[in-house]
DNA sequence: CCTTCGAATGAATGATCATTCATTGGTTGC
DNA sequence: GCAACCAATGAATGATCATTCATTCGAAGG
């Protein structure tokens, strides 16, 4: 990518800032995942983006503030995803709903792997950092509840026995966390789709009636 | 802590090699937990030791083999500890080994806050560095063949239908690892306690007669 | 008590990197 | 066609930090 964008032939240069902060949030993503936060320097980051040294202060004022941006932007993007599946009653049914939870969580979109890599990162991170702690944390307790209200209609629905839905909504959040982990990590060890069947498997077995161990 | 040790009164200055190797892996270990792998410099560790500044390159060569001999310190510390219930044949049954297993991977000593901070500060940038990678995974392929092994053995001798040992141990592995990472990252909503209630709860519905949900 | 040895020290060095800002040059309105 | 403007540039600056090594000082042998 270089840094100018030809329209008519003609080069432009100034760009809307909204245009630069995105340039700039998804280059940092590609340098946090080859070369790790601790290797990402402005210079890496601008080059990256097909741009000048000076731009991403321009811009976001610190590297600090560019980092903070570039988690910012991918967990609301995260957050938004789970929470429309997680608020919406348009599901034909709570099976539905769990189904397209777990398929939201193991999409191509969510594990991909620069974002992924973001993700990580900054967890490594965030029990020294409280702001970086704050944005990842800022969402979980919410959506942490909205998930254990759906499994509780789960169980309601079909009378599992000694089902203790909170338990369970932890449950499932740290696997897939670990899952994302182990995969990033040693994709050869666990396979993105071997990643998927675990977390179904750990649904299916919660909830017998709504979601099936196979595909 | 002080840069010397008393003895009869009388400073002792030397020390031999691995006391002060040791000495220099904790702090390293504390100033992680403390300010993240980014914000280790060789200045706070030596001072966290109580020793000057250059000791650290007197008995390590350089910072980044510091960091090295403190992850490895921690995954060695941790594999052993597995490996020695995976590989032992004193268990008087299959399900006082699970048990054991899942009792040591939430003992205090294997939940300790800095030891787990080491842990995932490297996991964060492990995807860029192949030389924490090879450190991390190390055993892992190891230890989750012996795992599986345990749980084939539980199947079989309970006759679990539909089981699969080797699904249920990559679950295993990353629920534990998501579980000690959201301890770590917010012990207020996931306390260690609960953690632990959530893997015994995996086990039991995995086991159901070998391990009980409750206690 | 004296000397030798080498562990330990920390001031000095040089490299890396975030940040600044004078300059450049594309864009817009007249 | 022409200013005026302001996004963009990148050389220069200063701060931080790993690493070095001449010096210090306790330990051990005679």
């Amino acid at each position: 990518m270089t840094s100018t964008i030809k329209k008519n032939g003609i080069k432009l240069r100034a760009q809307p800032k909204e245009v630069r902060k995105d340039q700039l949030i998804r280059a940092t993503m590609k340098c946090i995942a080859r070369t790790g936060l601790s290797g990402v320097t402005m210079a890496r980051v601008t080059t990256e983006a097909g741009l000048s040294l000076g731009i991403a202060n321009l811009h976001f004022q610190s590297k600090e503030k560019l980092l903070l941006e570039t988690l910012e932007f991918v967990t609301a993007e995260y957050s938004r995803g789970q929470l429309e599946i997680l608020e919406s009653d348009n599901y034909p049914s709570v099976a539905a709903q769990l189904e397209a939870l777990l398929e939201f969580d193991f999409s191509t979109a969510v594990t991909n792997k620069d974002k992924m890599a973001v993700w990580f990162a900054f967890l490594g991170e965030a029990k020294s950092r409280p702001t970086y702690q704050r944005i990842c944390s800022r969402q979980d307790s919410v959506s942490e509840k909205k998930m254990s209200a759906l499994f509780q209609s789960a169980i309601d629905e079909a009378g599992y026995e000694n089902a203790d839905a909170g338990l369970i909504a932890a449950g499932y959040i740290s696997l897939v966390d670990g899952l994302w982990l182990n995969t990033l990590v040693a994709p050869r060890r666990l396979p993105r789709n071997k990643a998927h069947r675990v977390a179904r498997h750990y649904l299916a077995s919660a909830f017998p009636q709504h979601i099936s161990p196979g595909q």
